[in-house]
DNA sequence: ACTTGCATTGGTAACGATAACATGGATGCC
DNA sequence: GGCATCCATGTTATCGTTACCAATGCAAGT
């Protein structure tokens, strides 16, 4: 089963070809010049002695990983899977891989990840939003690679960015349910000093109302994020003991609007009749469930691509100054609003 | 911005601490033995000079890159997140990093993916499923690291294994319809020839109708894998059509499941009345949604959980012999069947 | 006093690929 | 024919860390 040996290296494969490890080494890279029937057999010798490139070599000799490094908050979120899903389909086609870590939406988190990760060399580093320890902003900043940050409008970004405002975002919303009617507007987020793209989501929303000239005080605590779809249900829970005349809801994603929903169902509350709902993020669930889930389409795949085509870009000289990509969030009308 | 000075190195942290080379390398250890004094020194030096560890020339001198390799279908699907995140958290604070790549339920790209991640020089590699191309149990087999298999249970394992039968599991859902009363029971799943864990549960689902002496044409393919929560619902919207006598479905994952409900929903079809439906996975989706779905927990957080274990142990000499752990799905009764 | 043992530090070589430069031979052009 | 050019391949040194072995100093034990 095992094989005990040292396994065979570039050397090895050199030898039993006939020609010298340069060659060897050569005829593994793409598009280097090696005579095709040389080529040939040297993947044929390597295929027989079992030989397994050694990227860790190459690694330290060229100064080049092929990493690209990206930190999410969560792994388990259907947004940032989307957004490295589609950075990492781009990337690839150019041989470059991605090495993912999550923070648990965490700054000092991050920090440690960041750190784990630069230390790895990768090509660039993709950070989900704008908001780091001071270390964090440091490593960034030192480490002589292209940074990104996504997911948010950072007013000082490290580097790069492709993002959009949170609080823009939900203020859009907001815009739409005041020139609907609803009036009692209120809001289901994570705790504040967590999640800051939420906190973003929340100042966005307390802002617009205060232009309409609304109060906001039906604000929504729900823990720390990630906020399931379970917490959204407790919190209209909540809102519902606390501000039992709320007209309409809008939450931090559409994992707690549609827990949310299902708080209504449960209570035979009329959706939106009664109370209208508002999520974020598009998830495949708002647009399937019954009813269908008024909510705001981030792109994220779109972050993704737009990120891996600045990456792309900046790695072959083509940008030699910060670029910003804005996304423009989309309103997206559905059943659960007017 | 850019500091285009060579970066330091441990030579430059050494020579400002007044210390050897080797003795940083041993501050930058958990356990080597350097006095506190010396740490601290060498710690601060390097903090001064923004060094940072490179892992690329640890790598190769150590032949130990402390990545664990791991392969799910795709990177969007809350039961393979909980499986990696179970597995990560685990190994992570062994200093072990994982290293993931989906291959979008497609063997022949599973196989291009494992040789990319073995050329990494992982520590252990974990995948998901236990049906390979020849060329990549054989990447695997000779790949002289253990080799876990993961959310199946192979006849013929490459080395470990972690998982449970996806047959098996059906059948207890099967077995539990029949003994309250169903008969016409319909199974919902992807295209037969790529995923193969939904294909197993469609062959458990045969093989336990069979069993109970019942046919079973209602066989709905809603396209290749993953199956989507609309791919879920139109394939209800075809059962309708098809076989509108049917009293029971059994769906692929709850995702298709909860499509599935939604399309009764739309169509005024009382759940479970007139139609019940079973899902797959223990989705959050499924314990909220109102109706609450009928599934089954198939310990994604677990697997992760005890593949880690299983790794530890092995990189400890704790276990010599391949491992075979398998798991016992758990039929979740809710509101969606009998 | 002398050995033994431990804690701490240093010197040297090596991990396996490849960047940089060099070379031999074929080809093209005037 | 002579010279430039290009293609395919070889030689040498090196990327930055750490395994391995050695050495020093000091405390404890006999």
């Amino acid at each position: 089963m095992h094989n005990f040996r040292k396994p065979p290296t570039m050397a090895d494969v050199a030898r039993r070809t006939g020609v010298s490890p340069m060659t060897v080494s050569r005829a593994f890279k793409r598009d280097s010049s090696v005579s095709q029937e040389t080529r040939e057999a040297v993947l044929r010798a390597a295929e027989e002695l079992g030989y397994v490139f050694d990227s860790t070599a190459s690694n330290l000799r060229s100064q080049r990983t092929d990493f690209i490094a990206v930190t999410i908050p969560s792994i388990n979120n259907a947004n940032f899977a989307d957004t490295v899903r589609a950075l990492s389909d781009r990337v690839s086609e150019r041989g470059l891989q991605i090495l993912l870590g999550y923070t648990n939406y965490d700054v000092a988190e991050e920090e440690r990840l960041i750190e784990q990760l630069l230390r790895r060399k990768p090509e660039a580093i993709v950070v989900t939003g704008g908001k780091h320890t001071p270390r964090a902003r440091k490593l960034l900043s030192n480490a002589g690679i292209p940074v990104i940050e996504t997911w948010d409008l950072p007013e000082e970004p490290i580097g790069h960015v492709v993002g959009f405002s949170n609080a823009l975002a939900v203020r859009e919303m907001v815009d739409h349910f005041v020139s609907v009617g609803y009036r009692k507007i209120a809001f289901i987020g994570g705790d504040a000093d967590r999640d800051t793209r939420g906190t973003d989501r929340r100042a966005g929303f307390i802002a617009a109302m205060k232009d309409h000239g609304l109060d906001a005080p039906r604000l929504i605590a729900a823990g720390p994020p990630p906020i399931s779809m379970r917490e959204g249900a407790n919190a209209m829970g909540q809102l519902l003991e606390r501000f039992p005349d709320t007209e309409a809801v809008i939450c931090v994603s559409d994992l707690s609007a549609f827990g949310a929903l299902t708080e209504c169902q449960r209570r035979g509350i009329a959706v939106p009749d009664r109370m209208a709902i508002g999520g974020f993020g598009d998830y495949e669930i708002g647009a399937i469930s019954v009813p269908s889930l008024t909510t705001i389409n981030a792109f994220a795949r779109e972050i993704g691509a737009k990120t891996a085509d600045l990456i792309l870009d900046v790695l072959d000289g083509k940008l030699d100054r910060p670029g910003r990509v804005t996304i423009r969030p989309d309103l997206i009308l559905r059943q659960t609003s007017r």
